[in-house]
DNA sequence: TCCGATTTGTTCGTATGTATG
DNA sequence: GCATACATACGAACAAATCGG
């Protein structure tokens, strides 16, 4: 027990004990240690490692060692270090989500940390559930897509205590605004305005309008739409603007839709849908009535997805970065993360959310209107 | 990551969790490892001392360096019952595999497990990390979608692995013959067969077809291909068959396609795709070339996926359960965890692997030949 | 019981890389 | 840009424990 670094190891404990070095103060450096004690930086580095590898002392590379706060190291302490991510999402099957997941879970799994997934198919109670495991399991952080963002949330205490566990969390695609999380969206109102722009710009003014409304993208992306028509000096018929809700989104549209176009009269020449899914399920009911894209309809989707592509009339859309987000929101979780348990408040302070901005991608369902 | 002694690290790790270094077994000496490695005997013990305090190993001046008995530490350990389920897949995002998850997410976390995923870009390399951080933390039961089952594995000692640490697995889509596993597969000889036998009986006999022969999918899909012509005395023109790799999967097939349109004779008037993904990529192909699908040439679809419906020429496939395969596995695997947990057996005797019969689906992109 | 070969433990010196302030 | 502090890596030496002959 009388070897150097022993010696020198019970000498700095002895200080911490004492209290000689608070929490989160800096400790002698190396070189300071080594005149001190009269040994080699070895020696001293091998008395510091086996302190941080008990979990006394914490290094920061060109800052200095530093002591470990006892009382946080027993809060975060209570589980093994698992290194867990969760994922929340709506939907996981469904159109652009699996892309998100991808992302981020490589990101995530190069880091060394796991993803439990979640999906809440867009329902209160399914997100309850899955916060409810979250909370009671062993997570290191959360990376939510919120269901229903548009309507009241019930599960709000939910959500406050998972920052009263110290459990960060940031949204993407929208955020519940009651909360202000950090968070990475879409400019979803200047989406809807270039959706909208593009198609007056190409000389329509019939243009109907479908939006989600029970998710804030759909409310933004709708006020985008009234922006524009009102940059343009054109009026918008209220029976243009349809609201729908998740759980209408096979029916309302489609039937709307349907009706309008039987009429025969005021026929619309332009159509402004909330997503691509939407658009290619208008697509077919356009086919139907005998109508060709975009010659007699021009049609424009949203967030740039497979099935942009996948039709033989390639979409006009809105780009969506899909994996990319999922990457940074994993890499905004992490940095969030380590600065939690690192007990380097700075890195948490300095995190801020991000908005990407909405870019449109025109390809052949828009075109040009003589009349 | 890429430091020398974390490859020295990495490299003990893995010849723990694949059994070459059996509990209480000497692993390599220090000098041993110099000379393997061409590191010096600094980094060595940096590489080992890590190893020693995460509980992997253990050192014994004048003796050597042994491998811990984990199995010892984990009974202990096993009393946390956090109910993970790891799903392993070769793509998280693309085409059917989204829907497979769901369908296993939906029945876990209905049943309180959590879903962990992993995804493996269809890579070897990428499947050791995974089955690594399985056998590393804490996992009752694992799903996985082989990658490359066609070709030899080298990661066969990790699923040993989990066998000897009880943690079972099921696989779906395709199984590795040498392990003889339970799996939930689809008839796909019976798959290749149909898709190839309508064909015959609509009149074609100048068929080409694509298959991956990297997954054991396609080499079976091509027997059943191989048969049905060989059932109904059709010649099959060498020619005619083109395999390629997941690697290849954008390129060779739609190059080939390419090729064989533009010489202008012994054009084939129906081509047999290994999956829709295919099917859709060639469709674009045939419509460059100015013909027409299915009044030029037929295709037939494998997988029943989004994108046989998301085109204008909706396509003849086969059949897929996809989100009914997910939960189909999920409740497999859940029966054998609870039979292991339970000590009951009998459960796990009983349980038998699933293959799904293949079905047609015939929609707009074959049609009757007319000579 | 002792010897010698092997193996891990401790300590020193040196050099270069990288992050911080 | 610069000094400081930690991170990684090589080389060398001697000490202490183990084990087979």
């Amino acid at each position: 027990m009388e070897t150097k670094y022993n010696i020198v190891k019970q000498a700095i404990m002895s200080k911490i004990l004492d209290g000689t070095f608070q929490p989160h103060q800096k400790i002698y450096s190396e070189s300071e240690l080594m005149k001190q004690f009269d040994v080699s930086r070895h020696t001293v580095r091998v008395a510091i490692g086996e302190l941080v590898t008990q979990g006394w002392l914490y290094r920061e590379q060109g800052a200095g060692t530093f002591c470990v706060d006892r009382s946080e190291v027993e809060t975060s302490m209570n589980a093994s270090n698992q290194k867990n991510i969760a994922i929340i999402t709506t939907y996981i099957s469904d159109y652009i989500f699996p892309s998100i997941i991808r992302g981020a879970e490589s990101y995530l799994s190069q880091h060394g940390y796991h993803v439990s997934l979640f999906s809440t198919n867009n329902n209160h109670e399914n997100e309850r559930k899955a916060l409810n495991k979250i909370l009671t399991q062993r997570f290191d952080g959360v990376i939510i897509e919120p269901t229903k963002s548009a309507l009241f949330n019930p599960n709000i205490n939910y959500y406050l205590n998972l920052e009263r566990k110290n459990i960060p969390y940031i949204m993407i695609n929208a955020f519940y605004d009651e909360l202000d999380p950090l968070s990475i969206t879409m400019n979803d109102e200047k989406g809807g305005y270039i959706q909208t722009k593009h198609l007056i710009e190409l000389g329509h003014t019939n243009i109907i309008g479908f939006f989600k409304t029970d998710d804030i993208q759909g409310n933004k992306r709708m006020k985008g739409f009234l922006q524009a028509h009102r940059e343009h000096g054109v009026f918008v018929d209220p029976s243009n603007i349809v609201i729908y809700s998740s759980e209408e989104k096979a029916t309302k549209p489609v039937e709307f839709l349907q009706e309008k176009l039987s009429v025969g009269e005021d026929v619309p020449t332009a159509i402004v849908c909330y997503n691509d899914e939407l658009a290619i399920r208008l697509l077919d009911v356009i086919r139907e009535k005998n109508l060709q894209v975009p010659e007699d309809i021009s049609i424009v989707g949203f967030d740039d997805s497979f099935m942009a592509n996948a039709t033989e009339v390639k979409l006009t859309t809105i780009q969506h970065p899909k994996s990319k987000m999922g990457e940074s929101a994993a890499k905004m979780i992490l940095d969030i993360v380590k600065a939690v348990t690192g007990s380097n408040k700075k890195a948490r302070d300095t995190a801020e959310s991000i908005v990407i901005d909405s870019e449109l991608i025109i390809r052949d369902s828009t075109k040009q209107i003589n009349k």
